[in-house]
DNA sequence: CATGAATGAGCATTCATTCAT
DNA sequence: CATGAATGAATGCTCATTCAT
């Protein structure tokens, strides 16, 4: 039934986008072997090959997949909450909340993200376009309606903001791990808030 | 003459260094041959593995090397300032500096500071403790003395203070090439100083 | 009803052949995929293996039905002519004709039909005397009847005549493909019987 | 020594024309692996590729190899003999002595050169142009000479004479191998001369 | 009758490393 | 001190074949 060959080739998919982000998170792109990949999958090597049309391919869809979510999450933490303030909290939770999940694909990002001259470099930069860009609507609002300095640069501040969360969000996993994420969470909102006096 | 002869071994070291480091920053470490690396070094294959015993550790003498540079720059930045607020602002613009003039060491940084299992893994990390312990010191001597909140989590202060940075400056050179570093500068503290009110 | 099915799995057949030969002819066997032919007769590729046995029992049949047509020309072409000359200009014609409306084939014979070590040289070689034997009959009774030569070499002139209208044909449909049948018969014949005073 | 590598580095290369000649034209071009030909030649399958760029350039090197040796063969046979019906003799005797030796490569010369839509299908067709061009350029003085009949079509003409020897010398070895050249070679030129009356 | 997802052996190609000169 | 020819394990990808539906 196509019904069960639909479902039944969608598994495999999701399988080996789940087995790919992992290892190649943790061992990047080019180390990663399409062997491995199928081996955590549980599949043989051609079925990789069978549902995508190469290596680069996948990769191009798991990226799409990962920042898909991020920015679903993203637009879910702006829907509740109210002020700008308000939303730029819940935006750096939401965003330490995934990398807490999915750790590997915040590495994959921090190596690929300012990485010209590759294949996928187009791919993602639209991906964080979209991703950043939640981000840099709400500080739009925030400086329109009062919050934030007048004059803040929010192309810059956005992408400070996201990349602030993303290193210290991975540098706590790999040197903290114990640490919870409610008290990285305050830690970093603190560290932001604070006057530093510079 | 035995002069001469090491002159010409360390000029071909740093030729290989050189090399190397435009290489891998721009393609990753996987991605880069030890063929590209002799070419572009101007030598012959066997050369690189006359002066290092294998990629691994040629890449480990780059780590070395780079970071290197990177903690005299902040040694020298937090020396020329007086109080640890000034000294904070010259170790900003001193990374900017040096992002700029190594842009591809950067971005070699982001892609392998977080990254685990890896050989050099623990080079990185020893060599990393070494560049952002100079900013750990400036802010607990700047705790300590008053100039900021006294509650301040250091640790976690000086690793986003030394990410903000990174990831600003290769997003400025990968997005805004044209901008200029005091430009980036002042809109990073600006960004950093504000009270963003969340 | 029976009637229905055969006639509709001999559709498939036949589009299958259609397909394999153009495809095999333009490529080769080697590199012309299951795939690829099963896509050329808007097929899936398992229906292919539900014909056929494998690739090679695809060929052999494909072998056996194209020079069984050529075989079936070359009789048609004698039984319509008078004398062995005229028989022999009939089979030139024949040849001719034959390699214009399948162009493929020719291509694929000149590949194949010396080729030793093949699983379906056998199969080949079985077909080749099938159809260049009617040429050795005509030019037989020939030499019987005093047209030609008493000491004509009938083994090799036959082989000959038949190649030399196969690389002509095919020379003639690469690279002067608008040049017309006739033109190419009647240039051909010239060149045969020209006493060429060698 | 440089002399002592590159002597060593062109008997690699000269081994690897042997192995791959031998093998493709046996097998084809497809069917032949570099696995197969770095054996036969007994070096390891990288030196294939230390050597040469690809599969393909390798093949592209051994044609333009074999057709430059034939077509030296043919301008020696040409410049042996006096008028040219004798140069004609003579060129059909260097082809088939040539065949003779490189029977290999007169296989390949059928299966790949009326095979269009192949990488190396533009270099083929220029070396074939040359070698032909040899036959041609003396059926033209003969037909200047008043030796040939004055309406020859002297470019299918060569193109036949060419492909009738390759054809019956490439028939002979396959399913005549113990007859010798001189008896073929007479064979053919009473079947070319012989007034076959058609 | 026909389909197409899955398989895994096989292939062209790459590349870190060795070593004779 | 430097070279570059040679190596062979590893890798991305192909494709004939199988089989559950």
């Amino acid at each position: 039934m196509t019904d069960g060959r639909t479902r039944r080739r969608d598994d495999t998919k999701q399988r080996l986008y789940d087995a790919a982000m992992e290892l190649i998170a943790e061992h990047g792109f080019s180390s990663t072997t399409v062997d491995d990949i199928a081996v955590a999958a549980g599949v043989a090597k051609g079925t990789v090959y069978y549902n995508f049309p190469s290596k680069n391919a996948l990769f191009e869809a798991l990226l799409r997949h990962g920042v898909g979510l991020l920015t679903t999450d993203f637009r879910a933490a702006v829907a509740g909450a109210g002020t700008p303030p308000e939303q730029a909290v819940a935006l750096i939770r939401a965003e330490l909340a995934y990398i807490q999940r999915h750790r590997s694909f915040a590495q994959l990002l921090l190596s690929e993200m300012w990485r010209t001259n590759r294949e996928w470099h187009q791919t993602l930069h639209l991906l964080r376009d979209e991703a950043v860009g939640v981000i840099a609507e709400v500080l739009e609002r925030g400086v329109a309606e009062g919050h934030f300095d007048a004059d803040l640069d929010v192309r810059m501040a956005s992408a400070a903001l996201f990349g602030v969360c993303l290193v210290v969000a991975v540098d706590w996993l790999v040197f903290e791990p114990d640490r919870s994420l409610e008290s990285v969470q305050d830690s970093l909102i603190a560290v932001i808030r604070a006057r530093v006096g510079i």
